[in-house]
DNA sequence: CATGTCATTCAATCCGTACTGAACATATTA
DNA sequence: TAATATGTTCAGTACGGATTGAATGACATG
C-alpha cells in the first residue's frame, strides 16, 4: 500500500516547484527541497523518485545543485550506504544568498561585453560627428551596471545578518 | 551601398540582447532598445528589421512589449504613415521599473498556490501528530513571502525617486 | 479603386534548457 | 564471485517560450 501524502505536502512541492521556475531555477529542485523541507526524517534519493515521479538522474543532479547551496545537507544514518538528505530550513537565508548569486553571476557574465564597447569606443572608427554622443550614452550604460553591482552587494549573506536588520528598520520608515 | 554600423553600436546591441536574455526578457527586445539608445534620430520598424536581421512581426511584437514598459516613445514624424520610435534614455529608471513589476508579478503568481497549501493546512486531513510540524513550515514560507513582497514594495518607481537618493545614502554607510 | 506601403496577427518552427532512462561505476551482501 | 543496491553520467528527447514569415488589415495616393 501506497503511503498517501497529505495534501498540505503535496501543494507545497508544487508552490515550491512553481516559484523556482518562475524565478529561473529547476522547477525539480524546488520539488525536492519542498519535499524535504516538509519531511521530518531524513530522506533519500529513491524516496524523491518515488514521492515526485521524476527519474533517478534529475534527483541526482538537482540534490546536488541544492547542496551546493546549502540548501540540503548530506546525513550519515547509521552506516547505511545510501544518502540521506535533509533541508536546511533557514529558508529566508537560502532564498536571499541565491539571489545575491545569481545577479552577481549574471552581471559578472555581461562584464566582458561590456568591456568590448568601452574598447571599441576608444578605436577611431566612429564617424566623427557621433563620437561625443555615443560615449555619453556608453557611459550612462557603465553608471547603471555599476549602480547594480553595489545594489547586489549590500545583499546580506544570510537573513540573520545585522545588515537585514538595520535594512528592516529603514524599509519600515518607508511603510 | 549598405550603411555600415559602428563598432561601438554593433558592441552595445550585442550587450543589450545578452544583458535582456540573462534577465529573463526576450534579447530581441533587448537588441532593438539598444539600437534606438544609440540612434540619435527616430527609427521605423523597417530599420529595426534591416539593421537588426530580424522579422517584421518579432519587430512588432518587441517594440510594442518597449512602448509598454515606457522604455521607448512613439513619435509623430511629419505626418508620415510609418511608425517612429525613439528610446527614453532614463535607462536607469527603466531598469528599476521593469525588476520591480517583474518581481510583483512573479508574487502574485505564487500568491494562490500558497493560498491553496493554507487551505490544506486547515482541513483536518494531516496524519495527526505532523500538523504541528506542517503549520510551523508552512507559516515560515508565508513569512518569507510576506518578506518578500515588503522588499519589492519599497523598490522606488523612479531613479529620480527620493527613496533611491535615501537608499543610496544608506548604501554608502555600509561601503 | 487599384496599387503600394506599412503594422499586426498567428500558426508553424526553432532553439535552449531541463528531464529521462539506460549504461556505467562503485559498494555491499550472500 | 555473483547478485543486489545505490549514485552518476550523458546522449537523446521533450517542453516552453521566442521567432519567423505569410496572410491579413488598415491606410494613403495616383
Amino acid at each position: 500500500m501506497k503511503k498517501q501524502r497529505s495534501d498540505i505536502k503535496r501543494d507545497v512541492i508544487n508552490l515550491a516547484g512553481m516559484g523556482f521556475s518562475r524565478f529561473s531555477l529547476s522547477p525539480i529542485a524546488g520539488q525536492i527541497y519542498a519535499l524535504l523541507y516538509m519531511s521530518e526524517g531524513p530522506v533519500t534519493l529513491n524516496d524523491m523518485v518515488r514521492e515526485l515521479k521524476i527519474s533517478k538522474g534529475s534527483a541526482s543532479m538537482n540534490i546536488r545543485s541544492l547542496e551546493s547551496w546549502g540548501a540540503v545537507r548530506k546525513l550519515w544514518v547509521n552506516s547505511d550506504r545510501k544518502d540521506y538528505y535533509e533541508a536546511n530550513p533557514d529558508i529566508k537565508t537560502i532564498a536571499l544568498k541565491r539571489f545575491k548569486e545569481g545577479m552577481s553571476k549574471r552581471l559578472d557574465e555581461l562584464a566582458p561585453a561590456l568591456e568590448k564597447a568601452g574598447d571599441s569606443a576608444l578605436k577611431g572608427d566612429v564617424p566623427g560627428k557621433d563620437a561625443q554622443f555615443y560615449r555619453v550614452r556608453l557611459n550612462e550604460i557603465k553608471k547603471l551596471m555599476d549602480a547594480l553591482r553595489k545594489a547586489v552587494e549590500i545583499i546580506p549573506d544570510s537573513a540573520s545578518d545585522k545588515k537585514l536588520e538595520i535594512i528592516s528598520n529603514i524599509i519600515s520608515v518607508f511603510k
